[in-house]
Formats: structure tokens, sequence, C-alpha cells
DNA sequence: GCTCTGACTATTC
DNA sequence: CGAATAGCCAGAG
């Protein structure tokens, strides 16, 4: 389906836009959408999911610092890694991202 | 141009 | 607080 093999604009924004983001920050799929006047966050999710190969993926996050599903563990790592704060919740991954500090704006 | 899918979000029970 | 429901958008077939 929505493979994303072909990029248009909305994937290219998403992409400049995430990549932006700088170590140690996070912006929920809703906020990169709305960067570029849009609010496909399920689209955002989607781009991820194609081209997370080459992208900080874990830099975008869903509403209220909640992991992406099912990569919990693997976004983890990349947090601790990189000191993106945190804060212990009683979620799947046992975690979430402590928006009020690591929330980040263009 | 219609249909289906999904790394989403907000609301309601 | 967790599960279910209903909107939402972009792109492929």
């Amino acid at each position: 389906m929505a493979v994303f093999a072909t990029p248009g604009e909305y994937t290219e924004q998403v992409l400049g836009v995430v990549e932006s983001i700088p170590a140690g920050r996070v912006m929920t799929y809703g906020d990169v959408a709305a960067v570029f006047g849009a609010r496909g966050a399920r689209a955002v999710g989607m781009v991820m999911r194609y081209h997370g190969s080459g992208l900080p993926w874990w830099r975008v996050i869903r509403s209220g610092g909640h992991p992406p599903t099912g990569l919990a563990t693997e976004a983890l790592i990349q947090y601790e890694r990189e000191g993106t704060p945190l804060l212990p919740a009683s979620t799947e991954a046992g975690y979430r991202i402590d928006y009020d500090q690591a929330s980040w704006s263009p």
C-alpha cells in the first residue's frame, strides 16, 4: 500500500523537519506535520517507517511522550545514548519521554 | 476518482 | 488508567 517509494512534497517536508531535530530533543508526529502546516500525523509515521533507515526516527514520538508503536525498546537505546530526558511510566516499554524538557520547536 | 492501509490523536466508556 | 471508537491525511492500486 502506502509504500512511499516515491516521496511527494509532504514526505520531503517530513524528512527535512525530522533531520533538523537536534540530539536530545523530540517532537510529536502532530507537531512535525504542523511545522509545514499539515495535520497528517499518520502519514508522518508512514514516512518514518519507510525512510527510518536513514533518519533519527526515535526523535519523533507520539502525543504525551510515548515512543513509536513496536519500537519502544529500539528507541530507548537511542535516548540513553543521546541523553534524551526520560521518565518512568506504566507503559509497555516501562518509560516515556520527558516532553516538557525534550520538546523542540524549529 | 474510489478504496484500503497505517511508526497517529482525541474522545468516551 | 486501559480499551474501544471515530476522525484524520497522504499515497498506492
